[in-house]
DNA sequence: CAGGTTTTCGCAAGCGCTTGCGTAGATTGT
DNA sequence: ACAATCTACGCAAGCGCTTGCGAAAACCTG
């Protein structure tokens, strides 16, 4: 039998309600009272039924993390984050991972209709459905995308601006001296792949190239995407001399591509791939990539969903942070080399 | 304002109980009237409120997956493996990642005995500490130990042979021609990195050869740990021809470390590392490494787990599972090769 | 030391659901 | 047609906690 508040008010010969404040730390309860009574639970290692505890108070204290892919090393970091941050704040966090499954979003979307969770935060993801559109309208659940476009944007999100990463990497390599630039992104279903391209047009356009739409290879996201896209890159008319691969895991498999092909990087081809982890720097050469901010990421999805739980948020808030380029020597032209 | 089974009850004219009935598929409504019922829970897009339920039924249909690390792909693959289990028996996993901190285990514990989930999986970690050992006292407590060795085995547990692992990786290596095998294994205050060792010694012994214990290496878990072996290593008095390394980050780290240096493998160094994961076959040279059964491992501990909450287990089980011997090129010796 | 203010605590309602039990009415058997 | 059985449903208690409110006890003030 689970030991409960009645026990322990028995126990100390007050009632419920003593307990309950004094357990909560609330206001009402006389120092010697209290002290006594936390004694009593210690010692009998008493838990609060949380279930009873949220469907009284109507709250929680946890939330909702969901995530679309958990095989990205930069979304466990963006986890990490707002574990850290949440942890501050007295919040516990629920990770849940939908496979990028719209069925499953549905289902751990429930945690929150359903006042298990106080909020949830989604972590990428493709185009939002009418799920999360339909859970929108209600202002009791709080919700933060981070890294996901809405059509309509709705939701108070925290983003990082692709298009400005994929002008940065243009243009880097074309600093390098490298002229043909092909783009391997993801799934175009992705609003923020379009992002992505769009900052590779800018960035060619703006050093007066013309924008050569066989050069832009879209892909499902996952490794042999990548490989197969290097692939059916080289058998056309125009063989690049660089690559931006926008995804992470897209990435590995177009340097694996390269390497079965028996050409060297950045000699063949140089590469800009994506995401600061331990893949793309243990990689040889190392990868120059494009990073998130991730630790940020975290921070702020955080702190909005928690000033949305506490209605601290005056309406929707976007938040927009700049990848970072980290030059390492896959980009590096051999010509500059020396 | 929520809508609720009340509201549901009024707007079909029957009893909170009968809706109650109808939603949950049990016994004691006309057909008639239940789908009826359905039919304007659907209409108002009705959502049982779980916490509630939860507190009223003593169940949850949730459970908790600890993981002591979120870095480790091979955990991930468990995760996953338990979570595509889980779908099917209509159980809802929440994820929570400890960092191998104590105090985050017990946190994440107490949705156990909160009764926020109704059963929980531990994969990794360390020695089973007290508030493990205090929570397996009581019979409600559902727990599942994945690769996680108990002083006194209390638990029901699935468990990677490891020991069986590093002696297949020695035996591997000698075959091959390499005669001073190093160690690199993780913090020996971890149980499991025990069974590692004597893996080691033992295949060695059956093939006649003495152990030197300034070749077995414990360090801490991370990436840098495998870097800094091998940097005290070749300061040593005996220099290893062939590598073990127990753990995926420090597999990483070894690795960059002996190419940093300058080395080559396998034809300095050969390396058998851990975990079948995207990095070490990415690695150049692609690497022999011992993998463990995750998809395995995750069946059978929510098996398991399932059994203790419908209590269907008598007594505690152990499910022992062995690794595999991923042999790539890291660990061909170079006179074999031709 | 009387009257007022503040502090400390108990009472009881209620959060939204499940479930054992009781009772109508429908169904069967003879 | 009447007793026996079954089915469909409602009643109400209860899961373990929180919280508004009121009363008693403690503290002030002049």
């Amino acid at each position: 039998m689970q030991i409960t508040l009645k026990d322990i008010a028995r126990m100390a010969g007050v009632a419920e309600s003593t307990v309950s404040r004094a357990l909560n730390d609330k206001p009402g309860v006389g120092e010697e009272t209290k002290l006594k009574i936390l004694k009593i639970a210690r010692e009998n290692n008493y838990r609060p039924n949380q279930l009873a505890r949220g469907l009284a108070a109507k709250k929680t204290n946890m939330i909702a993390v969901i995530l679309a892919e958990m095989d990205s090393p930069g979304n466990i970091e963006i986890v990490k984050s707002i574990e850290k941050a949440a942890e501050k704040q007295d919040y516990q966090i629920i990770l849940c991972n939908t496979n990028n499954k719209e069925k499953k979003e549905k289902s751990y979307l429930s945690l929150l209709e359903s006042n298990q969770v106080d909020g949830a935060i989604f972590i990428g993801g493709k185009l939002v459905g009418s799920h999360l559109l339909r859970a929108s309208f209600s202002p009791e659940n709080s919700i933060v995308l981070v890294n996901r476009l809405a059509e309509e944007n709705f939701f108070t999100s925290v983003l990082t601006d692709y298009s400005q990463g994929t002008y940065k990497a243009v243009e880097h390599l074309l600093e390098e001296g490298f002229e043909k630039i092909a783009l391997v992104c993801g799934d175009k279903e992705d609003l923020i792949e379009e992002e992505k391209i769009s900052g590779y047009k800018d960035a060619l356009k703006d050093a007066d190239l013309e924008v050569n739409s066989e050069l832009i290879f879209s892909t499902k996201r996952e490794r042999e995407a990548g490989y197969n896209a290097f692939l059916k890159i080289i058998e056309g008319e125009i063989i690049p001399d660089a690559f931006i691969s926008t995804r992470e895991l897209t990435t590995i498999g177009l340097v694996e591509a390269i390497k079965m092909g028996g050409y060297f990087i950045p000699d063949d081809f140089a590469v800009v791939g994506y995401g600061d982890n331990i893949i793309t720097s243990v990689i040889d050469p190392p990868l120059t990539v494009l990073s998130e901010p991730v630790e940020k990421l975290g921070q702020y999805s955080l702190e909005f969903l928690l000033k949305l739980i506490k209605e601290e948020l005056d309406g929707q808030q976007i938040k927009v942070l700049t990848p970072e380029l980290i030059i390492r020597e896959s980009s590096i032209s051999k010509y500059n080399q020396n």
